[in-house]
DNA sequence: ACCAAAAACCTAAAGGCTTTAGGTTGAGGT
DNA sequence: ACCTCAACCTAAAGCCTTTAGGTTTTTGGT
């Protein structure tokens, strides 16, 4: 009988294109199994339980976000590392939209630690430091680029901009460019009054 | 033997206290039958199948959003509206996760339409009314303001914030901020050369 | 070339979830 | 008292996950 020859690393990759093809949630470890050719039992070899393959391929999605991020951000600075931020991270989720969802997964503590996240972060730090920013300036900057690319991401993902004029990409420039004259007046922004 | 006295409304209601519980994605027929203390099939009366009761918990959602935001927005504009928007936004995914979740449940496109995203839509641009800006602008700046938020809030959710100091809140307020001061300059920002 | 041990794969089975078909029982109106 | 509708039920089929334990291929040392 002919094998596979399948390892953990195959059956997550599989896993991860399995995800951008029919969506993060219903990336079952059956389904896997019917494409890969084997007995869904056989995976279990490779791969704890359904929530271990998951998060498997949350920490491959977070690996290769890190890698073009960090290739993105080569040699540039300011608005342009801004732009070539938000558009790597639009630009993967959009080619692999399963993989996209996947960073989102809850991971336990210590996965999240050993994980590529810290490396986003630093790298989304270092894509700021155009901006001159304070330490605590810099964590709401952080923060907030995080949420708008994310929000704005997943929702178009969702389909949410698309039953509307314009198309998205005009969106999305207009609020790259808010974003980095929002971060270039950063530091000049009072703090709230209200600040806890 | 007693009834429990069911409806299509008191299963969808019970459902989304479910999905607040232990989260939208567990929010099955099985676990629901087994708090309203009724057989699965029972539940198979009143809606039509597991994707549906998750569909009429979003459709739930999307109008409890619409009525608190609809009451948050009353007699304010402005920067005022604007927070008071993000606020209520907040409010309610903090107290109710799962129907927050829900909200971005896959609607067909009727549904979706006779749903009260619309009016959601329609709320959100009344609460820019105060910043003067053009048909076009007010387009770009809804996609914003619903990035921006959904962005947050999903991160937030997610604990995205809780392993790093200062508190989220913080962050938030400051964010709102840079919000309240693009879409004051929103109007007089070039559109950016590469418009497509 | 041989032969152990490791790795890959399998069958079988238990238990949970979803969904449908068809039967029973309670509650309200006449 | 009766009739009907709605609420609820049992039963069963089909799929998914997970575990236990067996078989076969590959591998690498001799």
């Amino acid at each position: 009988m002919q094998r596979a020859g399948l390892s953990t690393d195959t059956v997550v990759r599989a896993g991860a294109a399995l995800a951008d093809e029919v969506g993060f949630a219903h990336a079952t470890p059956s389904e896997l199994a019917r494409r890969l050719g084997v007995r869904v039992a056989s995976l279990y070899s490779h791969v704890a339980n359904a929530d271990d393959l998951r998060a498997r391929i949350a920490l491959l999605a977070l690996d290769e976000v890190a890698d073009r991020t960090s290739e993105a951000l080569a040699g540039r600075a300011g608005r342009e590392a801004l732009v070539a931020l938000g558009d790597a991270y639009r630009d993967y989720a959009r080619t692999h939209p399963g993989r996209y969802d996947a960073m989102r997964h809850p991971l336990s503590p210590d996965a999240a630690a050993s994980s590529a996240g810290p490396r986003i972060a630093a790298l989304t730090v270092a894509a700021l430091r155009g901006y001159g920013l304070s330490p605590l300036d810099e964590t709401h900057a952080v923060r907030l680029l995080g949420s708008t690319f994310h929000g704005f991401i997943s929702l178009e993902l969702a389909g949410g901009f698309s039953h509307s004029a314009p198309p998205s990409q005009q969106s999305w420039e207009r609020i790259l460019d808010g974003l980095d004259r929002t971060l270039r007046a950063w530091s000049t922004t009072p703090t709230p009054e209200g600040t806890r």
